[in-house]
RNA sequence: GGUGGGGUUCCCGAGUGGUCAAAGGGAUCAGACUGUAAAUCUGACGGUUCGCCUUCGAAGGUUCAAAUCCUUCCCCCACCA
């Protein structure tokens, strides 16, 4: 255990937003080891970097001795949370959704230690214990539990209530409640006594403090992390070319390493105490440092790495500065041919061609770098690309519409790296 | 149910018979500058074999010609009941 205690720490880290009996949570966490859980539906096959702070607070729950629970909700992803959506979701099957708990499992348990004595992790589904629950044992025991007024008045379902033109169907108004039977849930099979989320969890976390009130006369805790948010306003977490998962299939550790290392300097303090690990007077010296010395901070590199080594491991990071380094240094005559195949296999975009030779503008095309800023790929914009001198051929800027790229011509007659604007890179590899 | 106002390209929003792929702004993309930044400036911003093709809520109709006129339908907003 920590010097410092959780709370304090979470604290300066600017990552309570909300908590009840602010208090007596302060004094039960001081009592010892005390049992948490977080929940993550399954809504997709990997999480996203949204939900790497609610999986980073178990992890520092669990550092601090107490024992963490990632519940997947097996059950709860059947029906789809409502909270500040604006419109009713649509059903995933149960096989896919079965498929995907599968996958966050898996995941969420890199992040937690299962192996570290009293305070072991725990990876619970709640279709465990709603699987077999039948509708009037349910509506009976657990449904009379709630009322409807004081569920009407959550500001998490309010809009869809009020909103005209929007509605909000049975079942979806019910996720409240399975969410709240969780809490109960694990407070009776493991002595759960708080449950942590983003701020948009509120309404749910209380729900489900009463019911365990109601149903085990146990007081229990509830504690919001703050929604991330970015100083431009724009919605944190998305890129042009999409969501960065934490599963390396979907977002290279290349991608992922990119991305923090582009966060905007207003941002990139508060992401350092938000994503890593790092103690108060490090992200303060950091902060300092940068401050006083002139050019690029160091901040951005400093967050790349820790929060790639955290996702993606020591090899993942050093993949990810690999390409990095040999991709912006400019030269990449120096890259060895076993470097090369390296880049496509650490997660560098690539496209296989099978001819001799073809237009510049085709490739652009079959790369799919031809993206407009509408999202399509057109034989236009990559006329457009060239034009404006945006596009490099292993390094030589081309603007000829009509050039042509031949195997031949590539680094050990196979290999093209393709650069599309200052950042965007990818890989050709000749199979002729 | 009544009355009035609307639905335009990613978003906001002009446009009331041809000169409209449709003003202006935002977003986005590219170029310059720079720190793989911010701010700023410049350019692009439906697709294309550059002949044309698709687009102004939907379907029909009038016309040589429609986002603009007519008919029906769908949806939204405001006020009244």
């Amino acid at each position: 255990m920590k010097e410092q205690n959780l709370v304090q720490d979470l604290g300066w880290r600017g990552m309570i937003q909300q908590m009840t009996a602010e208090a007596e949570l302060k004094e039960h966490l001081d009592e010892g080891m005390k049992v948490v859980y977080c929940g993550f539906d399954p809504t997709a096959d990997s999480l996203h970097i949204g939900s790497l702070v609610p999986l980073l607070a178990l992890k520092r729950f669990q550092e601090y001795g107490h024992k963490p629970i990632a519940l997947v909700g097996g059950a709860t992803g059947l029906i789809g949370d409502p909270s500040f959506k604006s419109s009713e979701r649509q059903l995933n099957s149960s096989d896919i959704v079965e498929n995907w708990v599968q996958r966050l499992k898996h995941q969420v348990s890199q992040f937690i230690d299962f192996n570290c004595g009293d305070n072991s992790a725990v990876v619970a589904n709640n279709l465990d214990w709603t699987k077999d629950l039948d509708v009037l044992s349910f509506l009976r025991d657990v449904g009379k539990h709630f009322s409807i007024n004081s569920m009407i008045q959550k500001e998490s379902v309010k809009q869809r209530i009020d909103r005209e033109g929007e509605g909000i169907s049975f079942t979806e108004f019910t996720y409240m409640i399975l969410q709240s039977y969780d809490f109960a849930e694990l407070n009776k099979r493991y002595n759960c006594t708080l449950q942590i989320g983003g701020s948009d969890q509120w309404g749910n976390i209380t729900g489900g403090i009463d019911l365990t009130r109601r149903m085990n006369r146990q007081q229990v805790f509830g504690m919001t992390l703050p929604l991330v948010t970015k100083s431009d306003g724009t919605k944190f977490g998305k890129t042009e070319t999409g969501t960065i998962w934490l599963d390396p299939k979907k977002t290279s550790q290349y991608s992922f390493y990119q991305f923090w290392l582009n966060t905007a300097d207003a941002d990139v303090y508060k992401f350092l105490r938000y994503f890593t690990f790092l103690e108060e007077e490090a992200v303060l010296k950091i902060e300092k440092d940068d401050q006083e010395a002139q050019g690029r901070p160091s901040a951005q590199g400093i967050l790349a790495s820790e929060v790639t080594r955290l996702v993606h491991g020591d090899d993942g990071l050093e993949a990810a500065q690999r390409i990095s380094s040999a991709l912006f240094s400019g030269n990449y005559d120096r890259l060895s041919e076993s470097d090369l195949v390296q880049l496509a296999l650490d997660g560098l975009e690539t496209t296989h061609i099978e001819v001799a030779e073809t237009k510049l503008v085709d490739l652009l095309v079959v790369s799919g770098l031809a993206l407009t800023p509408r999202g399509e790929v057109t034989v236009g914009q990559a006329r457009k690309f060239i034009k404006s001198n945006a596009i490099s051929v292993n390094g030589e800027k081309v603007s000829d519409i009509e050039a042509t790229v031949s195997s031949s011509t590539g680094y050990f007659n196979k290999y093209h790296i393709v650069k599309r604007g200052k950042k965007i890179f990818h890989l050709i590899t000749w199979n002729v």
